[in-house]
This record gives C-alpha cells, structure tokens and sequence, in this order.
RNA sequence: GCGAGGGUGGCUGAGCUAGGUCAAAAGCGGCGGGCUUAAGACCCGCUCCCGUAGGGGUCCAUGGGUUCGAAUCCCAUCCCUCGCACCA
C-alpha cells in the first residue's frame, strides 16, 4: 500500500523520539495561567479505540493550534485505573489487578505516544496508585467533617453479576440493567455511605444557566436529572394512623381529590399487609411498580382532605413510588392522566374542578383536563386562576407548606468491590464507625485474593485493625469508593501531581482553573460532569478554591461508526487505531477523523477515505520536497497576486475555525490551497517566495493535526525549531472580502462558461472582462444609502454621473427597480484587482488570452453591459 | 407524554442566530474531456428543467403567515434522533 506514499512510519518515530527527548510538551509550574485543554482521562481497557482517538486528537490539535498563537498550554492525560474489569480481567488470567492495569497503562501510553499526542507526561496521575487515593480519602474526610456524608440503610441496586451496589445513574433504562454487563439490577438493603449531592441541588441547577460554553443537550440532561419541582407539602390523617404527608404540585386541584394512594413500600401498607391476607398479597404479589397498568387494592381505612374536611378512601397503588416525592399521594382523577386512569379502573368518583373558563367546566369522564385553569367547584376558591389558588390554598391551610422537590438523590459511593480507593473508617464496637484519621492516610489496599465475594472481605489481616480512638478492637470497612469519586476531581491533581502534603496547589489551582476546554464522550453528560461539579463547588467552599464550575466549555464528540452503527467488539465491526497507524500513520488517522465532520458529529469510518488522507499527505510531501526556490525563477505577477490573495484568505478562514474548534472546515480550506498551489506551479514557473510562504502555510496551517509531516516538512522548508513553537500565521485579510473575491471570480468564470456553451462558441480567440465605470459604483452607493422615493434624481445630482447622460438614466432605473435589493459589494479597484489576479485561470481554461479592461478603454456597447460585481464580457471567435 | 436537537438538490453536508449578492459552498457518487500503451492517480468541466451571449422556470419536510423580497423570521402539522419518564 504506503510504497508509493511517503515513509510515514521513520517521520513519525522520528519526531516523537525527538519531542520526547527535547521535553517539548513539558508544561512547567511557573507558567501563569495557561490555557488548559483536557480529555477525559481513559479507562486503562488495553487497547486505544477510535473514539479515545477521537477524543485525544481533538485535544491535542486544540492544545496545540493555541500554543502555536502563543498561548502557555496545558495539557496532561491520565488514567481512570480504579474499577471491576481489572478484578474479573485478573481473576480469568490468574494475576491480580494492579499489575494487569498497570500493564494495560503501558500499552496505551505507547499507542497514545505512537498517535503523537503532545502531552505533558510528568503530570500524569494514576488513580490506583496510593498516592493519588489517598486524596480520595482525604476528600472523604473532608466532606464528612462538612456533615456531606451520611451512612444510612439503603435500598440500593444491586448487580448480582457485579456483585456490587450501583449508583442510580449507573442503571440504564426501562429494563434497569447494569451500565456495564447489562445484566438486570436487583434491590438490596445494605448499609451505604452517601454524598449529600442534594446539598448542592440548586446550585448545582441554577449555575447551568450561566454555563454557556456547553452544549445545551448537556445542560438540559443535568437539569432533567436535577428534577426540581416547586409544590405543595400536605398533611392528609389516614384513620387509626395519624398524619401523613403527600406533595403535590397541583394543590390547586384539591376540591377534585377523591382518593388517596399509598405506596406499597409506606410504612402502613406494610402494617396493613401483616393485617389482610389481600393487601399481603397485593403488596408482595400483584404490585408491579414497573408495569403500564396502575394497579392498586382498596383499604379500608379513609384520609381526611386537610382543606375539605372530606373523607376520601384509601389505596395501596403500585404506581405510587416510595422514592418519589413522600411516597404517598392524593389522587386527582380529574386532572391528571394517570390518576384518570386509576379512578376509572377502581370506580373512584371523578370530579372536575379546574376548567378553561368558568362558564366552560371540562367533561373529564373520558380524560383528564391537566392544563392550569380556573378553578370551579371549589367553594371560596372558584374563580382563581390555578397558580394564585396554589399560593392560597397553601397560605391558608395550617398542614400545607411550600415545598421543592428533587429527582436528584443522595449519592451513594459504596461498593462492595476490591479494585477502589478504600473507604477510610473503621467500625468499631464501642466507638461505631470512626473516620481513619488524615496521618494515617491512606489506607492501602492489601495484596488481592482471588475470591467469590469481596477480596477485601477476606482480607482478614488487613481488615482487623486498632479503633483509631479507643485503641480496641475494630474492622474496617470493606467496602471501596464508587470510581466516579476518582473522576470528580483529577482535572485538580494534574495542577500539581507532585504534592504529597496537599490534593492540589491552592495557589496555582486558583490560577490555571478552569479547564478551558473539556472534551469527552456525552455518556458523561449527567454522572462524571455531575459530579466533578459537586466536588469543585464543595472545594470551593471548603478549601479556598476560587473556582465553582470545573469545566468552562465543553465539547461532546460525536461517534466513530462504520457503515452507520457504533463500533463495538460485538458486532465486530471494529477499526484498530494500531492498524492504521501501521498502515498509513498516525498524522493520516488523525487528519482524516478531524476533517471527517464537526468534532460533534457522528461520522462513518471509511478505508477510502483514508487512503485519500494519505494521498493528500504524500502529494504535500512531494510539492514541498520537489519544490527548489532556486529553480523557481517565475516573477511577481498577477497570478503570484493571485496565489498570495489566497493564501492570505486561507489564514483568516481556517483561524477563525481553529478558533471554533470546527476543524473539518479548516482543514478543508488548508486543502484546497495545497491544489491552488499545485495548480500555479502547473501553469506557470512560479514566483519563489510567494510560493514558499504558500507551502509555509499550509504545513502551519496543518500541524495541529498532523504534526509529525509538519515537523518534516517544515525542516525542509528550512525552518527553525520545531513547528509546535513557530507562531500560528496571521493575515490581514479580511474574511468577507476574501469571499466577495472568490465569489466575483467564481461567478465571472462561470459567466464566460455558459456564454461560450450557450453561444456554441467552439474556438475562443480573445476574452475581453471589463469592469464597470467608476459612476456606477458611485450611483450604487447613493442608491443604497439613500431614503428618497426615487434614486434616480438622486444619483442625477452628481455632475459626473448626470453627464452620462442615457446611460446615467438606464443604469438609475435598474437600480429603482431592484432598489430593496441592492447593496454595495468590492469597490472597483479591488474587483479591478480580483479579475487581473484571476485571469489567469480563464485562460488556462479556455486556452484565450483574457484582458481586463477598464471601461473607458473599451467599446461602449460592451462596456455598458458592466454593472458593479458584474463585468461585461465579451468574447471573440 | 415532557424536554432538547433536527428535517436542504442522487448521497454526505454548509448556509439558516444579523431575510436579498442562494439554483443554494464543499466532498462523494455519476457523466464528458485531458494526460497515459492501458488502468489507477492527477488535472478540467458538467451533474433540477428549458435556452445559439451571461436569460427564464421550478426548488431547500408540508401547509399557512409576515415582507417589496424567505432555505433563512412567525404559526400549525408530519417525520427523525437523543435524553427523561406510572415523578405526584
């Protein structure tokens, strides 16, 4: 395949040996405040995928297009080394998990230094090691000593094939399956240590408004996650059982509640089961929290309406969920859907008491009426509109009390694995649970048992210890931290992975946070991206960390599919990083994935485009390893013009999209001056300087993403230093002018095209372009400034214009009638200018000479055709 | 059901936040030509319809509306993708 292209794999080897040995991407502490672009850290697999590199060339060609503007550049990697596939990994190869995810870091730090990512390598954090879970402990502490941590009974998930607790954002879907093995998750009861994220609910919602350097599909996930809801807390007496609470956010509908429900799981249905064979069985049998249908059994008992007075029955329902809201609710057949759907199944009176109007009371037999309204049937509330009746309604009533709800719980970290940080508390029995205190930190775990359960629970040695503050005997917690704690604050130990008395330098975490750019996978958008949030908001508050928001922008890639569906190793439709670096190097991975599509955008692999990429890399080796400035002996002519005009355009198009991390079009643009410079050099023997800066730009232009070429190329460029340091190129062309450029060319080109088609002209001896005269551009712009019901009085009262006579008065009515439309485009000069420069290409194509002429040089039938934007043409046979 | 983002020429995909220069960029595919012994690569052009001097017609999910003028703004409908969902 690569024997006709060029030697990528000696180019590429050469430049990381040579990077690596000069310490290039080395970022020291001194720097101030550098910018600070991170990819989510990997989970050490084994193997690099094509979504890790996706991911790390986005950073990377981001981390360095800002350094080559000039920016100091921070950008570190890491790993996410803690978690169960190295337990089930060491257990099937009979090794132990330290040394196989060791293992699996070496391999993919040499595929990512194979990729040629520029990271600073002295900074990389390893979460496995003690040095860096020690802080997860000290974090622990940290957040116990605020009251952020509670331990509680908790009805948790379970993986039975895990064998370990599973946070609620680690359940997916309908189904409930694990997030991991897509087994199905089970109920548990454990003892749990949870981080009291609810704390921050509000916070952690109000300041997404303010996060505007994320997608929004992010910010509305964590805001649907979050689930605040403004409501009503009430008190109803349930008969023989004394006051319960149930929220509702639609108080305004209580004159229309007829029944309440309780959930299987409260308190007095499980009193009322151990009473009633048929609430026993309707509890432990027919409830199917997670069916379609309501079901529910009818108790004896009644609840007392707190504002009604009114008795109404009570269910046990299954549709009620002890986790939502209070656990117990009142049911409000007429306006609301699911309710509707109860009360008609257990014949349960339905009663309107919200309608459009008051003179317009919805039939609500058939179906809820759930928008607000106005209420009716509601004594000394009739008459209210829905939200002033809420307020009322809850000032009036003694029991009812505004309340906020939450989707959001508590999280719970604990899991009942061996390969995490373990959690730092002893139990002991006259003390209970003790924190282990911070001079005791860490907590090592000990040497690995391969065992059914939990290795730490086997772990009799290790487990049995002094209690920190009665000396007697105690055991530790065996239980490990979720690895999602690991992930909430790493982005902070990159500042300063070398501290061993503090997590992270105060000083300089002050200084070089936030991360400017975040990029990751959107799986994170709610649990990683939750989280890390949380944890910076509660350093910010507890350790002097000015900073609240972890993440400035965020940029979620797009998958790397083939053939339209995600890779994966089911499917085995799997693309391997190492065999296209192998095959055609890493500057042509990395190439191709960037200028695919938008970093946010899913795109499909193909080997075809691929193997363009290399093309297109080897063709660039070629022109600028063929090119010799002492050769080129073509003058500074119009075409050199030309060439320069682009190249100058190329520069402020592809920075701009630099910029905006919309790298597909600026590669695009670095693209099509390669074929502009290779056509020049086919045309003409071209001008040596103007064609160096040319290819100058380009392989500056291209560097980010292919920077190993770029090293090459840019030596035999004879440049100095490395290309990573040599300052981004800059231009004054303005974007917008360059485009009104090429669309002027563009259109004029195709114009002599359809005249020549349309004309049958078969042999062109001679093409005439002529440019307007300088009164119609002048009458153009009076045109577009002026206010005056008729433009051509206007223009008529310039002398010069008024001295072309008819022409004057033609040209004016054109503009009075297209008057709404018109606007002023290149002055003359510069459309003068742009044809000269362009000339060229309509005679290589028509194989004519083509002259650019003024219009007073030229006969006036032709030149009158000539508008501002629009030369008149005139071809000859 | 709720929320977010979308529906553009054979396909992919810009433009749509600042309405006119948009028959609508770019790439792919297809067609023709050049180069070549030939293929590939490369280069040039065409690729909605009609047209013997740059013209005309129809067009950007569908149907309305605003405007001198709409792919671009507004409304409604349909469809697609993603997230959440028996959430009180």
């Amino acid at each position: 395949m690569n024997q006709d292209g060029y030697d990528h794999q000696s180019v590429e080897q050469r430049w990381q040996a040579a990077w690596d040995d000069d310490r290039v991407y080395r970022t020291p502490d001194s720097v101030s405040d550098p910018t600070y672009v991170l990819g989510m850290y990997p989970y050490p697999s084994g193997k690099l995928h094509m979504g890790h590199v996706r991911n790390y060339t986005i950073t990377d060609a981001y981390a360095r297009f800002r350094r080559m503007q000039g920016d100091n550049v921070l950008h570190p990697m890491g790993w996410d080394a803690f978690g169960l596939p190295a337990e089930n990994a060491a257990k099937e190869r009979d090794t132990n998990p330290r040394d196989w995810t060791f293992d699996c870091i070496d391999t993919m730090r040499g595929q990512m230094e194979s990729m040629g990512f520029g990271y600073d390598w002295e900074r990389e954090i390893t979460t496995c090691t003690p040095e860096y879970y020690k802080w997860n402990q000290w974090l622990f502490r940290r957040l116990y000593e605020e009251g952020l941590v509670e331990q509680r009974d908790a009805e948790v998930n379970w993986c039975p094939d895990c064998e370990t607790v599973l946070a609620d954002e680690q359940v997916e879907g309908e189904a409930e399956l694990c997030w991991r093995c897509d087994n199905p998750v089970e109920q548990r009861e454990l003892e749990q240590w949870f981080l009291k994220i609810t704390e921050y609910a509000d916070e952690l919602l109000d300041d997404l408004e303010a996060l505007d350097g994320w997608p929004e599909s992010v910010r509305q996930m964590q805001r649907n996650w979050i689930g605040r809801q403004y409501g009503t807390e009430l008190t109803f007496d349930v008969e023989g059982h004394g006051p319960v609470e149930a929220f509702t956010t639609r108080v305004d509908t209580i004159y229309g509640a007829t029944f309440f429900a309780l959930a299987p799981d409260h308190p007095i249905s499980q009193t009322l089961a151990a009473e009633d064979d048929e609430i026993h069985h309707f509890v432990h049998h027919e409830a199917d929290p997670d069916g379609d249908e309501p079901n529910g059994i009818k108790t004896s008992l009644t609840a007392t309406n707190p504002v009604t007075g009114q008795e109404i029955p009570v269910f046990v329902a299954d549709f009620v969920l002890s986790d939502v809201g209070t656990g117990a609710l009142m049911g409000v057949p007429g306006h609301d859907t699911r309710d509707h759907a109860f009360a008609s199944k257990m014949g349960v009176e339905i009663i309107p008491v919200i309608a459009p109007s008051e003179d317009a009371v919805p039939d609500v037999s058939e179906g809820a009426y759930t928008d607000d309204g106005v209420l009716v049937n509601s004594d000394s509330y009739n008459g209210l509109d829905s939200e002033t009746a809420r307020d009322e309604i809850t000032a009036d009533t003694d029991v009812a009390e505004k309340t906020t709800q939450y989707r959001l719980r508590d999280w719970g970290i604990s899991r009942q694995r061996y390969w995490g940080t373990p959690i730092p508390v002893v139990r002991c029995n006259d003390c209970g649970p003790v924190l282990v205190p911070e001079s005791e930190l860490p907590v090592e775990l000990p040497a690995f048992i391969n065992t059914t359960g939990n290795p730490l629970d086997a772990a009799d040695e290790w487990k049995h210890t002094a209690c920190p503050e009665c000396g007697g005997d105690a055991v530790r917690e065996t239980d490990t931290m979720d690895t999602f704690v690991d992930s909430s604050w790493y982005f902070l130990r990159y500042v300063s992975p070398d501290r061993s008395d503090v997590p992270f330098d105060l000083d300089r975490s002050n200084d070089w946070m936030p991360v400017d750019q975040y990029v990751g996978g959107i799986e994170h958008a709610v649990m990683h991206l939750l989280y890390s949030r949380f944890i910076t908001k509660v350093l910010s508050d507890t350790e002097g960390l000015e900073h609240r928001e972890p993440f400035s922008n965020l940029l979620a890639q797009g998958m790397v599919q083939l053939d339209g569906s995600k890779m994966s190793k089911s499917k085995g439709n799997v693309v391997s990083p190492q065999r296209i670096i192998e095959e055609y190097g890493a500057d042509t991975a990395r190439l191709f994935i960037m200028q695919a599509a938008q970093p946010e955008r899913a795109f499909d692999w193909t080997e075809e485009g691929v193997r363009s990429t290399y093309v297109f890399l080897t063709r660039l080796w070629n022109l600028v390893n063929s090119f010799d400035p002492a050769t080129a002996a073509g003058d500074d002519d119009s075409v050199a013009a030309y060439v320069r005009a682009e190249i100058d355009a190329t520069i402020a198009v592809a920075t701009e999209e630099y910029d905006s991390l919309t790298f597909n079009i600026a590669l695009r643009e670095a693209q099509g001056l390669v074929r502009t410079l290779r056509q020049y050099a086919e045309y003409t023997d071209p001008h040596a300087e103007t064609f160096e800066y040319g290819l100058n730009t380009v392989v500056q232009l291209l560097a980010p993403v292919a920077p190993h070429i770029a090293e090459s190329l840019h030596e035999t460029l004879g440049g100095d230093g490395y290309i990573v340091d040599v300052a981004w190129p800059t231009s004054d062309a303005d974007r917008s002018f360059a485009e009104k450029r090429r669309r002027l060319v563009q259109n004029t080109r195709e114009d002599v095209r359809q005249i020549i088609d349309v004309a049958g002209i078969d042999n062109p001896k001679q093409i005439d372009v002529v440019v307007a005269p300088e009164w119609k551009y002048q009458a153009l712009e009076i045109a577009v400034e002026s206010d005056a019901p008729n433009v051509i009085s206007e223009i008529m009262q310039i002398p010069e214009i008024r001295s072309q006579g008819d022409a004057a008065a033609s040209y004016g009515q054109d503009l009075q009638a297209e008057r709404e439309a018109l606007s002023v485009g290149l002055a003359r000069t510069d459309e003068y200018d742009a044809l000269e420069a362009a000339a060229w290409l309509i005679e290589r194509e028509f194989e004519a000479p083509v002259t650019v002429i003024e219009a007073a040089a030229a006969e006036q039938s032709v030149s009158k055709k000539a508008t501002p934007g629009r030369p008149a043409i005139d071809i000859q046979e």
